[in-house]
DNA sequence: TGAGTCACG
DNA sequence: ACGTACGTGACTCAC
């Protein structure tokens, strides 16, 4: 077995990495998506190959040697957009941190650097792959060299090989030939002229027949087509020089020794310090655990670590967090697993973790002591913070709500994009410390099976939960007075903890029978559909598949194919709508998704949730949503259907306890409301005043029509555009939704801003404001950074100008009813009333109330939802009240 | 695990 | 010319 080299061709993999993959940074604002899938393609070539020697070689950024020759040639070189140019010294950063011999040297292509290399490796008896994006590299392939050029497919990195054999299949010439055929029909991308009027079929029929440029024109008077013939004649020269442009020097002065170019510990620590940093997670488990151990980590901090389980020793260590000097910041953490606690405290760059004995003796602690321990330090007034309160709330001491921060929630508000604030993540973003993740200690093994051997790592897991607390929130706080995030902070996000956690507690009551029926209801129908569209396809199939559906309908049944989609077929509603009248079968599988839905999503999935007590105990999240709102899980509370009756049918089934009502309190209109204060535009705010149906007031302004006379199809219309504004106008899409023409559409949109001209000044001013300050802003300083507004990408940056529009609506929106949600939940504990808050839907409270104390609750609630906020137009809140959901809604 | 689809505001 | 509405989460299929 010979000996394998692999030769990478740099720049050209990692640009054709970087347009593949969308736009990715990391929370430092560093663009990584092409050193992403550089490695990607680098890791995918390396497990295929295995080979012992592998060098990248990069272009120097300097006139080349070909170009330099024929500088009338030079020039137009398409500019890097801005987001790939960083990368490059990025990549070379991490190939050198993972010991991979680079190649570069001035006055020399990448391709020269390659071409070289690989002749010479072939007659020294290795197997060459030669890893390019580039076609060009072709003319180099022989039975030893292989050039390899990886597509991006769906699903995936594909590689196209080529040896001679493959050239000559793909393209009808051998790959030295293929260097005239290039030469004969130029390359713009590569400044290669070529000859005019020659493109690739020409030109491939030439050499075909002549087999090189020269021979050709020794046998000028052959060549066809005239044209070509004619032209070749009069550029005679150009010809010439293309091929010397062409041609890919194998013969440059390198003072590299293929023996240099082995590789070995590319998974090091260094490596994984720079992957860790650009948050490359999916590449890091390629990293065994072996060689990044917690206990290094540990070591460079200098911290230390200690296990405390006696009583005595715990008491210690909570006086002297107690006597701790006024301004530190107490981190801590509390974990309880079924009769396990532990509780990690940090102060002063120590941390200790305080285990409860499962048996609690004299000297042993409970996790009651820990709870005492805890709430007598609390008391004392000091500032602590943690990580994830909400999910502690049901250890700690009752009635806490002041002076206990959280830097999950502060880095959420500091940068609202990132997917996840765990402890490792926020000590990479404030502390530029790099920690291994959860994942990267437990592996396959749990928390509690750690902790049961007191192995090194669950300590290091949890002390390092309480001393990042501890130590990144001063750090958190400074940088939230300074973006002036503070009171959003303090007044409404930390409150909203309690206010969530309440919720999360509560839960909401279902009737577990009444869900089984309406199931077994839908059962009966969808086992009738299904019946009905095996009949009419005439043969039975998987009507869930998109894919199988997909051809029944557009190859066996022929229908009119709407073409969209990438893998396939749509056979998304939208589509299916449009072709309802073509075939009866299209109504029905409609009827079928719509049953299955309600069936697997609401039926089914929502029985799984319910608890012993017979109520469903979601969660909320504070720190998902990058606009600020509060999101759903476990099961989504938040999108119970509603639109169609069948769907909403399922309402009847949340029920309040007995002796309680439901009482349901939606904002009207927020949003639009909201859009109207912030815009300032008169007419607006006048239409608010009103108090008259507003998407009618629109209509009636925008068509110039009275009142009155506005038609259905006109509000339609008005509706449709002002939902519109908000998500950040685009013609295409008022287009796409009211079914109308782009230019009939644009026409709405000018004449809704010729009619509330003061809207499209705010929404202009959102957009610019975006892009000077890289974020915008709601009416209480909630923060949202929009890295695609910089991004020279049309679409990218499109969108990005979308969300500078929806934002700041949205996101002002979310913070008052979150203020709401707080006051009312705050009042009707403070009036030691027994109704209780139990569910946010955006613009709506859902309140278990106490049939006696409807009437209270039903006035609390207008006024604390009303009066939030106080804006330039009223906020109007509409109540309900029911038996159950649905009637209440 | 990602794509497609669809439920909500 | 580009190819889309904003924000979420759950389920299913197919790789």
């Amino acid at each position: 077995m010979s000996k394998k080299i692999v030769l990478i061709d740099g720049h050209s993999i990692l640009n054709r990495a970087f347009y593949a993959l969308p736009a990715l940074t990391n929370s430092e604002g560093l663009y990584t998506n092409g050193v992403l899938g550089f490695l990607n393609i680098l890791f995918k070539i390396l497990d295929e190959e295995k080979p012992e020697y592998l060098t990248i070689a990069f272009d120097v950024h300097q006139p080349t040697f070909r170009h330099e020759m024929f500088a009338e040639y030079k020039g137009t070189r398409k500019g890097m957009p801005e987001e790939l140019r960083g990368q490059v010294p990025l990549l070379k950063e991490v190939l050198k941190a993972m010991k991979i011999t680079i190649l570069e040297k001035g006055g020399y292509e990448a391709d020269d650097i390659l071409g070289t290399l690989a002749v010479k490796a072939e007659k020294e008896g290795y197997q060459v792959s030669l890893v390019s994006g580039d076609r060009d590299l072709l003319q180099l392939a022989t039975d030893k060299i292989k050039i390899r050029i990886p597509k991006t497919k769906k699903g995936g990195t594909e590689i196209e090989n080529y040896n001679t054999q493959d050239v000559l299949e793909a393209y009808g010439v051998t790959p030295k030939e293929f260097i005239d055929l290039k030469a004969l029909m130029g390359d713009t991308s590569d400044n290669i002229p070529g000859v005019p009027g020659i493109g690739e079929k020409t030109a491939a029929k030439i050499i075909m027949a002549f087999g090189s440029i020269e021979n050709a024109y020794e046998h000028i008077d052959e060549v066809t087509p005239n044209k070509a013939r004619e032209s070749m004649i009069n550029n005679k020269e150009q010809a010439y020089l293309s091929k010397i442009l062409a041609t890919i020097k194998t013969d440059c002065e390198l003072d590299y020794k293929l023996e240099d170019c082995t590789y070995q510990d590319v998974f090091n620590e260094d490596a994984y310090n720079y992957f860790k940093r650009l948050e490359l997670k999916s590449l890091l488990n390629r990293f065994s655990r072996a060689n990044v151990s917690v206990t290094k980590e540990k070591e460079k901090e200098g911290t230390k670590f200690e296990v405390i389980e006696e009583k005595a020793k715990a008491q210690d260590i909570l006086d002297a967090a107690i006597k701790a000097s006024n301004g530190t910041t107490i981190g801590f953490y509390l974990a309880c697993e079924e009769e396990t606690a532990v509780l990690a405290l940090s102060f002063e760059e120590k941390a200790w973790l305080i285990l409860a004995q499962e048996q609690a003796s004299e000297e042993n602690l409970s996790l009651q002591d820990i709870k005492a321990g805890l709430a007598a330090l609390i008391s004392n007034k000091k500032s602590f913070a943690t990580l994830h309160l909400k999910e502690q709330l049901p250890f700690l001491p009752e009635g806490l709500s002041e002076g206990i921060d959280d830097i999950v929630i502060g880095a959420y508000l500091l940068n609202p994009l990132q997917s996840t604030y765990e402890y490792d993540d926020i000590a990479r973003d404030f502390l530029k410390i790099t920690l291994p993740s959860q994942n990267e200690i437990l592996g396959k093994g749990s928390l509690k099976e750690f902790l049961k051997n007191k192995k090194e790592e669950s300590v290091a897991y949890y002390c390092n939960h309480a001393l990042i607390a501890g130590k990144a929130m001063p750090l958190i706080r400074e940088e939230l007075k300074q973006k002036d995030m503070e009171e959003l902070y303090d007044t409404i996000e930390m409150p909203l903890v309690y206010t969530l956690f309440d919720m999360e507690q509560r839960g909401i009551r279902v009737n577990k029978e009444g869900l089984k029926e309406y199931g077994d209801k839908l059962t009966v129908g969808i086992d009738r559909l299904e019946k009905e569209i095996y009949e009419k396809a005439g043969e039975v199939f998987n009507i869930n598949s998109p894919k199988q559906l997909g051809v029944i309908l557009f190859e066996k049944l022929h229908l009119p194919n709407g073409k969209k989609t990438k893998t396939g077929y749509s056979t998304s509603a939208e589509v299916l709508e449009k072709l309802q009248h073509d075939a009866p079968i299209v109504g029905k599988i409609l009827e079928y998704r719509q049953l299955t839905k309600l069936k697997s999503t609401y039926a089914d999935g929502l029985a799984a949730y319910i608890g012993e007590d017979g109520r469903i105990h979601g969660k909320f999240h504070q720190t998902i949503a990058a606009t600020g709102r509060i999101s759903s899980t476990e099961p989504n509370l938040q999108n119970i259907p509603i639109r169609m009756e069948l769907g909403r049918e399922i309402r009847k089934v949340f029920i309040p306890e007995e002796g309680y009502l439901f009482l349901d309190a939606d904002y009207s209109q927020i949003e639009l409301r909201v859009l109207a204060h912030m815009s300032g535009d008169e007419r607006l705010i006048e239409a608010y005043k009103q108090n008259e149906d507003i998407h009618r007031i629109t209509a009636s302004l925008v068509f110039h029509t009275p009142f009155e006379e506005v038609t259905s199809e006109q509000r339609r219309s008005a509706k449709a555009v002002n939902f519109g504004i908000v998500y950040g106008i685009s013609s295409f899409g008022l287009g796409q939704d009211l079914n109308i023409s782009r230019k009939e559409a644009e026409d709405y949109i000018n004449r809704y801003f010729d009619t509330y001209p003061g809207v499209k000044t705010f929404l202009d001013g959102l957009v610019s404001e975006g892009k000077t300050q890289g974020y915008v802003t709601t009416l209480f300083g909630r923060k949202r950074p929009i890295p695609e507004l910089a991004s020279s990408n049309f679409m990218t940056r499109s969108f990005g100008e979308r969300v500078a529009m929806n934002s700041p609506i949205q996101g002002t929106a979310a913070d008052i009813i979150k203020i709401a949600m707080i006051r009312v939940n705050d009042k009707l504990k403070a009036l030691k009333l027994r109704s209780r808050l139990i569910l946010q839907i955006h613009d709506e409270l859902l309140i278990e109330t106490a049939t006696d104390e409807i009437e209270t609750v039903r006035k609390l609630l207008q006024e604390e939802m009303q009066h939030a906020a106080e804006l330039l137009v009223s906020l109007e809140v509409d109540v309900n009240e029911g038996p159950n959901w649905y009637e209440a809604k």
